[in-house]
DNA sequence: AACAAAGTATGACAATTATCATATTTTGTT
DNA sequence: AACAAAATATGATAATTGTCATACTTTGTT
């Protein structure tokens, strides 16, 4: 059983407000997870009855709609958590949460989580502010689905995987994410995406190189949106 | 000065965890206004420093996109509160609050807020929940956004506002909206609103006499989401 | 009552986006 | 290495939605 003191989720989440005393009951009670890429972490319905702490690997929260398809809600990285929304409300998840890269996670329960949140008001500060900033993030996102073209919606959706998650040593995209699953982030149909991706790469706004992506002019990119 | 005690907001919002004395505090530092149709409560950007009671009327929280258009987040009815997550990030508004009655509202300054909050579990609990559902009202709205048609998401929307808000007597939806406010909710053109309304008035889904607009075949509109 | 201004309605048309069909390429498995 | 399955790409076409022009109605003000 590994320590939390020094855990990357413990540096950038909520948990920092955590003292040694209250580190060393999580780690006693924690189950740590590897998931494979494509498995899912959660789904949509399902109780979950505690947090999970990403480690490592990124994931995507999305939600069916009726329609069929599936739409991508938010990318999550590691020193995150996730299911504090289901914790406080204590409801079933309201989105699932499946991996897009190997990943390296802890489960803690909420009976512990409950309890320090009950105890250690930095913490409880911290939780809520996250929350309030999913929710400001959720409305922006919102007023973007419903005012803007797809085309501006994929231009500022790939700056924002290049600021969020990095560049290759090549000037790539470091995250990876299937046609169909960049649909998903900006509500679209897969063709649809496909489609204007090959025609910035056309205008020389991006290069497709087999899966990869490299953004060439983000100038005119961000004068697309 | 009114006392808060009998106030219909504390009957439904947070404030219902509130004691006699914190209650006494709070009707000694707040203030009451008279907000007319149409006027504001705050801007998006403007620094809160409290929140607001809604005693009487309803408002909408919207919010200006790129394209010059105001996308509406959000509809608030008397007993909610608003302002509650600016008050916890302690940022700016990032929604406008503008009425759409007449209205009355209180304002209560945050540092009085932030004393019940810190004071207070059951207060703060409360707070922290309603922000969760708003999370995932954001959430789900933000789906319907991404992978709905603008007839199904104006079908939604009607029933929504049955539901929400009521109807007259003569069956008609009590709420009024003019088209450009109801297209804002819906995200699409002014046109495009009223064009779809005038298409589902001659199907004979609903009836529009001048602003009025009555819901007659609901089962078939479901039908249609 | 008269008038301007705002709101509602509709047509014509263009632009955007979805859908279906069909190649082509990549990936994973045996 | 060979093959099937999945992912990516592209064309053709239809459906949806936005834009601009214009007319009609309602509202509020003087």
């Amino acid at each position: 059983m590994s320590k939390c003191e020094q855990c990357i989720v413990r540096q950038f989440s909520s948990l920092k407000a955590l003292n040694k005393e209250e580190l060393l009951r999580m780690a006693e009670c924690k189950t740590s997870y590897t998931i494979k890429k494509g498995e899912p972490i959660f789904e949509e319905g399902e109780v979950t009855n505690g947090i999970y702490c990403i480690k490592d690997g990124i994931c995507k929260l999305s939600k069916l709609s009726d329609n069929g398809k599936d739409q991508i809600v938010k990318l999550v990285k590691p020193g995150e958590l996730l299911g504090q929304r289901s914790m406080i409300s204590d409801e079933p998840a309201n989105l699932s949460a499946v991996a897009l890269e190997d990943m390296e996670v802890c489960f803690i329960p909420r009976s512990e989580v409950m309890q320090f949140f009950n105890q250690n008001n930095q913490f409880s500060m911290n939780v809520m502010r996250t929350i309030c900033d999913d929710l400001k993030g959720a409305d922006d996102h919102m007023v973007n689905m419903a005012q803007k073209t797809v085309r501006q919606r994929l231009a500022e959706t790939l700056m924002y995987l290049e600021e969020t998650f990095g560049k290759n040593e090549d000037g790539s995209l470091h995250i990876q994410l299937s046609r169909e699953e960049l649909a998903g982030m900006i509500g679209t149909a897969t063709e649809s995406c496909i489609r204007l991706l090959s025609e910035l790469n056309k205008s020389g706004y991006i290069e497709l190189t087999g899966k990869k992506i490299t953004l060439l002019d983000k100038n005119k990119l961000k004068r697309l949106t």
